[in-house]
RNA sequence: UGCCCGGUAGCUCAGUGGCAGAGCAGGUGACUGUUAAUCACUUGGUCGUAGGUUCGAUCCCUACCCGGGCAGCCA
């Protein structure tokens, strides 16, 4: 016999003679003349009751049935006859399949989110990490759903990469050299012409590059998957892996990538709503009371804009004093983007059009030479939460933009290439998929929505 | 990496220069419909680690380790 999901139990139309139900206890109560046990498998945040009348056979397996033992039950799905619930199942039969005993970690009450950490193979069994990775699976899905229903390809750009000065932040090195003797150079130098891929290697930062070899055949697609920063950055909303998206579109400026970037966000918060309404009650009940509202407001309104000059000016005509004051040319602080979306706007803004020096060399020039056609999607709460641009597809300039970024045009032969041959106006933008889900989900911190972190110092999974 | 806060029972925390505390969890018992059930009783400690000050340190000092917050970097 086929087990029934705890959550097709929970809305059933009709009782049932018999069902089964597997899964694990999330807590009992007992009297003298039978028990009550609630069993949640995740497919739901809550738990379908079992009543385990005293008389029946296997009564004595419900002593084995403490918080955390996983336990399988043949009964009736019947109307409640108590308040809390619509349904609940008689038990016929009920065995123990694997008992908790009392070192089991995780109890009825409520746990610290950094004690849960601490025991990431066992937090997805509480109502909070259940619920934040069914709305991490669901969102997964509906991206894909996403960019599939607009007719972008899903790239598979590579995990290890050749490129290696991309200038996205510090990168891990792939190796199978012997770390305590490599093979030398003549000049003292690690050898990696004798290494795995006989060059030197390392873990992406961003499969933009690739994505734009993708873009200028394909026309639109999209990457999705994990990326990896090597920084030694301990923050809530940084990880050393974390999984991003990255659609890239040709013959397409920056104004058809931010209207492309509004409506994914939209379309994935309008999913999480639809899909997950249980859980997000959840999040809006135990993690963040204005999640409701604030979701429904980025729905409902169109996502401002801004250019980074007009944003200088904003901040100082604020009348606020700021920690790290600012003038056209320098890097927006955090307290500025706080700012901007949560006391400006009070809501998701684009900020677009930074100098060209705070931007990587990829990015258009503007016709003003002093600006790209850059953008960061700031939301309340997080900050940015998309980085984009337009790409630069003219070949000089772009040669011209790496010799003042300090990088080599030999060394990037192949990008420049897309630009020699049939070269078109493109874009596109990189979403931090944990801070989208940080966003949706009220949690603060990017640990507590990736299933095993890796921060600094912490792999331990 | 810098600054700040913290580390006491399985968990969440209180506390004091002089015998180590509570709630919850666990155990035992009670209870005929409970809802993180309730009630009674009860087990449980290298007070992060190593030094130092002191008659005496969980408490004061120093270093280190671990966790968290914020900042930088970014998504």
């Amino acid at each position: 016999m086929q087990r029934t999901p705890v959550k097709a139990l929970l809305s059933a139309t009709q009782p049932s003679d018999d069902v089964l139900v597997q899964g694990w206890v999330r807590t009992r109560r007992d009297s003298k003349a039978f028990s009550f046990i609630e069993i949640n498998d995740g497919s739901c945040l809550k738990g379908v009751q079992v009543i385990a009348d005293a008389t029946l056979p296997d009564y004595p397996e419900v002593s084995r049935a403490a918080t955390g033992a996983s336990i399988e039950v043949r009964g009736q799905l019947v109307a409640s006859k108590g308040q809390g619930q619509q349904w609940e199942v008689v038990a016929r039969t009920l065995k123990v399949l694997g008992e908790a005993d009392a070192t089991y970690p995780l109890q009825k009450k409520g746990h610290s989110l950094e004690f849960l950490r601490e025991i990431a193979h066992l937090r997805p069994r509480s109502n909070l990490f259940g619920a934040v990775f069914r709305v991490r699976s669901r969102l997964a899905f509906a991206i894909h759903e996403f960019f599939q229903s607009r007719g972008f390809l899903y790239v598979h750009t590579p995990i290890i990469t050749g490129s290696d000065c991309e200038g996205a932040g510090e990168l891990f090195r792939v190796s199978t050299l012997d770390p305590k003797a490599p093979p030398l150079t003549p000049e003292g130098k690690v050898d990696y012409a004798q290494d795995f891929f006989a060059r030197p290697t390392f873990l992406t930062v961003s499969g933009q590059l690739e994505a734009e070899a993708f873009a200028t055949a394909l026309a639109n697609v999209y990457t999705f998957g994990p990326t990896f920063r090597a920084e030694n950055s301990n923050t809530s909303r940084h990880a050393a892996e974390f999984w991003m998206i990255e659609p890239e579109m040709a013959f397409c400026d920056l104004w058809g990538n931010m209207d492309l970037a509004e409506s994914f966000v939209k379309h994935l918060v309008r999913d999480a709503r639809e899909h997950c309404a249980a859980d997000l009650e959840f999040f809006g009940n135990f993690v963040d009371k204005g999640l409701s509202a604030r979701l429904d407001f980025v729905l409902d309104r169109p996502f401002q804009r801004c250019s980074y000059t007009e944003a200088i000016e904003i901040l100082n005509r604020s009348g606020r004093t700021w920690e790290h004051p600012v003038q056209w040319g320098d890097n927006l602080q955090s307290e500025h983007e706080r700012f901007l979306a949560e006391e400006h706007f009070r809501g998701p803004v684009t900020v677009h059009d930074y100098p060209r020096t705070l931007k990587p060399f990829y990015m258009r020039v503007n016709d003003d030479g002093r600006t790209v056609r850059a953008m960061d999607l700031l939301v309340p709460g997080i900050g940015e939460i998309i980085g984009g641009s337009q790409r630069e597809e003219r070949l000089p300039i772009l040669e011209e933009a790496m010799r003042a970024h300090h990088l080599s045009p030999a060394d990037y032969g192949w990008y420049l290439d897309l630009r020699r041959y049939g070269t078109v106006p493109h874009a596109g933008f990189g979403l931090g998929f944990e801070r989208l889900l940080m966003f949706v989900t009220g949690v603060g911190n990017i640990r507590d929505v990736i299933p095993f972190a890796r921060t600094p110092g912490n792999a331990a999974y």
